[in-house]
DNA sequence: CATATGTCAGCTCAACTGACATTC
DNA sequence: CGAATGTCAGTTAAGCTGACATAT
């Protein structure tokens, strides 16, 4: 067995590092920054979470966040509005041109996710693929 | 093939904090911040790089570096001393103190990782570790 | 009255920048 | 003299804490 490979904590930082890297260029082609696309990524997924719910989903500090739909917001990708059954929650949802945009980033974020991962035979990569998504699900539970 | 899955920054990223954070408290046993344990693991594999070039490996900031240097020495983890053959570089090395407490670390990391992976079929593991590795390796030329 | 949500101001800490001394 | 290394002070940005207003 193989005990001089370098941590596996360091191995998946560097990965996530590096496609980090990579996937900023392409969000700035729609001008947003990567908390831009995580923000429109959760709520792409869930359609209105409270605006709490939306700070621990994405876990960016929920009193950072309200600048940040404020931006969102001025430039009309997603729409914040009072929940008539409770005037104290703001529902945060996603304009159609808020989901459109992010389904460019998204389409465009795989394009590099293909390329990265260009070299590994398809079976490898299926089984890559496949065991990282099992640990990152169970993690979330 | 699943289109469905999240972001594979997001999954290595994901995985990547969960262990960190089971990490730290094996760390703290030996009284070790995160950032102590990638200098001293670094140290571990390249003997005696300048401070810069130390900087450099680990990605740590050279003037943070600093401090936490001094405090490594401080309690006999690491040395550092005046280069002789060029008198502006401070070499620095690990002690045998600083060694092996590097290799209790890594030895309670590793089982931390033994025990995330506990789920995952032998071969898949194999192929998963494999994988990552080489993307690792690949990245960092 | 106790609780929850959103907002704002202030604090804290890590990273970066620029300047400087030493040495090559 | 120009370049590299290590050090330090000042600036900047990001997250966190506590207080407050509104609503339940």
């Amino acid at each position: 067995v193989d005990e001089d490979r370098p941590d596996l904590g360091k191995m998946a930082l560097r990965l996530a590092r590096a496609v980090a890297d990579e996937e900023r260029p392409v969000l700035a082609r729609e001008d947003l920054e990567m908390w831009d696309y995580v923000v429109l990524g959760a709520l792409a997924r869930a359609p209105a979470p409270t605006q709490g719910e939306l700070a621990r989903l994405t876990g960016r500090d929920p009193t950072r966040l309200i600048g940040h739909i404020d931006g969102l917001a001025r430039r009309g990708l997603v729409e914040r509005r009072p929940d008539p059954t409770d005037r104290r929650r703001r529902v945060v949802a996603l304009t159609p041109d808020g989901l459109a945009t992010f389904r460019r980033c998204r389409s465009g974020v795989r394009d590099l996710e293909e390329q990265l991962l260009a070299d590994v035979p398809a079976p490898d990569r299926a089984t890559f693929l496949r065991v990282l998504q099992q640990l990152h699900d169970d993690l979330d539970r």
